[in-house]
DNA sequence: AAAAACAGTTTCAAATAATGAAACTTAGTT
DNA sequence: AACTAAGTTTCATTATTTGAAACTGTTTTT
């Protein structure tokens, strides 16, 4: 599902390593990841020794577990400012917050997974943090397909091809190719709808973050409770989403915010 | 200044190039990064090459910089949340703000340096994300100096070996003699101050974060203007912060969050 | 417009570091 | 005490990294 390193020798292997440990989402035996290793034990061994040297993992001697080091945390700060679209975006999705009371995620795509690089909702504006960085998939998240519906083929494809298909909720798509036709509508609406594909009760409305050129940056969405409001009932906002998400472009290519085409 | 690999091979020169691109704290051209790096031309070439398709770092085509890469973003939201005390300390610094209106500071030492792994600050909670992962240096904040003063003598000499001493401000203590009189003052009170040594008109008060066998884990701090509040003002904190700080410590003891003992 | 300077990229043989089967050392069971 | 599983080390083999030098393309100077 996970993969990265096509022919990045020692190092390509290493930082395969960190996404194995960070995929377990605990503290993790060496044991456990040599079984999910195509690592030989003693490769395995010495990779881990030297991550951990390194501080990209931590080593809890009592429990024998390795979890994300701490210079990680310290080396994303700097990702976060010069490479994310969060900086730029930040005042804009905070207005709009403000503007319409619910939760406003900001996202990027990042290996075929949607990886979530702000939040802002205003009633609980300390999860912030514990959220950026979060990932989730892109075939079953209104931001994952307003950013895969506006990617090149080629890219569509790769990405497409990284998709698990999981059916986490009645309402999930689970093929590419019921995925490709709600893309080729969500490309001429300009907008993608979130109806409870990932979680039970969750829906949104989200649209693509586009540079002039028309090359694709992110995505931006407002998520609400079935309880409290209906999809119909977003469709309100869709005209102050857009006006942010056309905003947050133009400044992004002023920024030089990367993109990916 | 920086240095991190003894002898970690491959990985660990790369890795180190990483840590070349943050200090920057810029987006920058290849160029700029071979001046100051311990590398011949094509060896840097490729490790820039290889960091670059492995997402953790991008590259702008336009201006032909480099900055950090988005796959950091998403290791690191799994380093916070298992590696650092944020989790674990999120509940009660935000108690401790609420009561005393200031902003408070959490922090882990890494490598010489103090990380802010969290902040909060009541009245402006969306600085929160562009704080964490900031780093300072240890001889000249009041959370560094509490960190400092309670380690191992080994790991202090260690530790202050990396300070600049730089003169920040004319009340910066700018020698390791001076630092070493102040830490023994601050691990006989249990608490340290910051005098306006790292910014004018910014004080604070703090205290380390230590678990029940003693060993320091990381510190808390809250800080003010010298507008509203002098030092001795803060002093009306100080139970509050050391309660806050020996929570934090038991909890993470029982969270096994790693220390560096 | 040619020449020179510069930034970035590729080549290739030599040097070095990574590799993994097997053996070994602990720590934990039966 | 014997057994088992997890973690660590050894060492000859193999593959990768290395960097001087050469090359290409772009910008600046003459």
């Amino acid at each position: 599902m996970l993969e990265a390193q096509k022919s990045d020798g020692t190092v390509g292997k290493a930082l395969h390593v960190l996404d194995q440990v960070a995929e377990f989402c605990r503290p993790v035996r060496f044991s456990e990841l040599l079984e999910n290793s195509p690592f030989p034990k003693p490769t395995l061994y010495r990779f881990v020794q030297t991550l951990t040297n390194q501080g990209m993992l931590s080593y809890d001697p009592d429990r024998q577990t390795y979890a994300m080091g701490v210079r990680l945390v310290r080396l994303a700060h700097s990702a976060w400012r010069h490479s994310s679209l969060a900086r730029v975006a930040r005042p804009h999705i905070e207005t709009l917050a403000t503007q319409c009371g619910e939760a406003v995620h900001l996202a990027q795509l990042d290996n075929g997974h949607v990886l979530f690089v702000d939040k802002c909702k205003i009633s609980d504006h300390f999860d912030t943090l514990a959220q950026a960085g979060k990932i989730a998939p892109g075939y079953c998240t209104g931001l994952g397909k307003a950013i895969l519906a506006f990617m090149s083929f080629e890219q569509q494809q790769r990405a497409i091809s990284h998709q698990s298909f999981v059916p986490y909720t009645p309402s999930t798509l689970t093929s590419s190719e019921e995925l490709k036709r709600e893309l080729n509508t969500i490309r001429e609406s300009g907008v993608a709808y979130d109806r409870e594909e990932h979680e039970q009760g969750i829906v949104s409305i989200a649209c693509p973050i586009r540079t002039s050129q028309g090359s694709i940056v992110g995505a931006v969405s407002i998520a609400t409770s079935t309880r409290r409001y209906s999809i119909s009932d977003l469709e309100e906002y869709r005209p102050a989403l857009l006006a942010v998400a056309e905003n947050i472009g133009i400044e992004a290519e002023v920024w030089q915010v990367p993109s990916w085409n």
